[in-house]
RNA sequence: GGCCCGGUGGUCGAGUGGUUAGGCAGCGGACUGCAAAUCCGUCUACGUCGGUUCAAUUCCGGCCCGGGCCUCCA
């Protein structure tokens, strides 16, 4: 079975083929650092580390170059900096940390590449002035905007004209804006690729204005001179949240295709949103739940389980349940893991099925299934060889999806920050008051230790081998 | 108004033109001093109205409902 992925150009499902058969090169849209991101945010992010892992199997982990951008300037970063009182590099240096902190408690790799679009101006500005001599962009006003009607005149390859991701036509756009159009546009669906800079804001010099002088980009310029920067003028994949199709998607494509004069990507792929009470999960809806917020009170596989057990590409209502039974899910497979020490992931074959669900778009929720069945396994079986196989696979297919990373013993040991804690020496001296108990055949002693210990958020279980405890979730 | 995307059993959630998804919860049982964990059994659905077909939850069309984009937004 070979790659299937979702295009967002042609609604369908298509066989993936990289452009190089040897190198896959893919770019994400990454956060634009002004506050700490939320589920919603995090979401692509899991998913695509999930492509990006598959990718790596597939074609060898130095053949696959992923990009995922920083966004550091931006008006949002600019009010946010101004409100708090802080410097702007403060602020963004800041929120980059705790976004690096974030993303890797839910267990994604480092991108190949992280370009910041502080670090990426010269060849945004290049573009621009590129655009402009090509008659696609024009100055007004100390701002350069991009002309969308002299794209859809002028395609820069046959049929690419302006709404080819979006199905928007620019008639539809025109009849649907809900928003003043800026004086200086010549076209209302017109968009800006660089704008003036007042001496409080970030900027820099350009050869733009009357007199020429200090100016910022727009938004959508960034991705498209971070993408050619690090990837090249076509890439193979370029992916993000649903709500990037329109407009930033297809501003990306304009200004990269009519500047380039190539197709910008081949496969675009979009995630479905996560939800709170049936609307989507947005700071402007105030239903957000932070990354780092959750982290206190789940481990960060529970997250990330979570969300892959729902398809990329459609809604998930985000609830603290599907949050905690995504960590009861993760007992169960560290249990299994427990059972057999000493197993390394190298150890076992991802099963075939599992391959092949995640081949199928990241069908990951269907790839869990063979998790659960492997656990199963593990759990079920004492021959040794098959017992090994099993965790072999387990581990396998985590690593695949980027879960069961901690050791079993760690696992259970994690308790939320909000938890009274008590300390493991107190816990096993509890322990073998209660075992004495037992063999005294006072069980009512022995059941007042375990409901002690209960309140306490740690849960005993007597097996052939002991007693053993684990903390609850 | 235009354009997209969905509606699956108590719940979450895959998938398919004719054969069991799976998880969680529930119920019954095994195990246990009692639990916990584990195991066995059990619960059978595809919004609605038509159409195509030998056969549709699956394909097509209308309708209803929900979500999204058209403005910053993962």
């Amino acid at each position: 079975m070979t790659l299937r992925l979702h295009n967002t150009l042609t609604r369908q499902k298509e066989a993936f083929v990289p452009l190089d058969p040897a190198n896959v090169r893919m770019y994400v849209c990454g956060p634009t650092v002004y506050d700490r991101i939320h589920i919603g945010n995090a979401r692509p992010f899991v998913v695509f580390d999930v492509l990006f892992r598959l990718l790596r199997r597939q074609y060898g982990a130095e053949h696959v170059k992923y990009a995922r951008n920083i966004t550091d300037i931006d008006d949002k970063i600019n009010n946010r900096a101004k409100e708090r009182g802080i410097d702007i590099a403060a602020l963004t240096v800041d929120t980059t940390r705790t976004f690096h902190e974030d993303v890797a408690a839910l267990g994604c790799l480092p991108p190949t590449f992280e370009p910041r679009a502080t670090g990426t101006i010269a060849e945004m500005q290049e573009m621009i002035a590129a655009l402009i001599a090509k008659g696609y962009a024009y100055e007004a006003q100390g701002h350069v905007l991009f002309h969308v009607p002299a794209m859809m005149e002028r395609p820069p390859l046959p049929k690419h004209v302006y709404g080819l991701l979006s199905k928007k036509n620019r008639d539809d756009l025109v009849a649907g804006a809900r928003i003043d159009v800026a004086p200086y546009k010549r076209d209302p669906a017109d968009f800006v690729l660089w704008k003036p800079s007042t001496p409080d804001l970030p900027g820099w010099e350009s050869p733009w204005g009357t007199p020429p002088g200090r100016g910022r980009p727009g938004w959508h310029i960034e991705c498209s001179a971070m993408s050619r920067k690090h990837l090249g003028e076509t890439f193979d994949i370029h992916a993000g949240g649903l709500d990037l199709i329109f407009p930033h998607h297809e501003n990306e494509i304009a200004q990269s295709e009519c500047c380039n004069g190539k197709p910008m990507a081949r496969y675009w792929m979009h995630n479905g949103f996560i939800e709170r009470g049936g609307e989507k999960m947005a700071k402007s809806v105030g239903n957000i739940d932070r990354v780092r917020d959750l982290l206190d009170e789940f481990p960060g596989e529970a997250l990330r389980l979570m969300l892959l057990k729902t398809h990329y590409r459609s809604p998930l209502e985000f609830t603290k349940e599907g949050l905690k039974e995504a960590k009861a899910q993760l007992d169960h497979y560290y249990r299994a893991l427990a059972r057999v020490p000493g197993v390394q992931p190298s150890d076992g074959a991802v099963p075939i099925s599992a391959i092949g669900h995640l081949e199928d778009d990241l069908n990951t929720p269907a790839a869990i299934t063979s998790l659960h069945h492997s656990a199963g396994l593990a759990l079920q079986e004492n021959n040794p060889e098959i017992l090994q196989g099993a965790k072999g696979s387990l581990v396998a297919i985590g690593g695949l999806l980027g879960l069961l990373n901690s050791s079993p013993d760690a696992w259970f040991r994690w308790s939320p920050k909000t938890a009274a804690s008590i300390d493991e020496a107190k816990i096993t001296s509890l322990i073998d008051a209660r075992l004495a108990a037992r063999k005294a055949k006072n069980f009512k002693e022995a059941d007042r230790i375990r409901d002690e210990l209960a309140r306490q958020g740690v849960i005993l279980e007597d097996g052939p081998k002991g007693t053993t405890w684990r903390r609850a979730g």
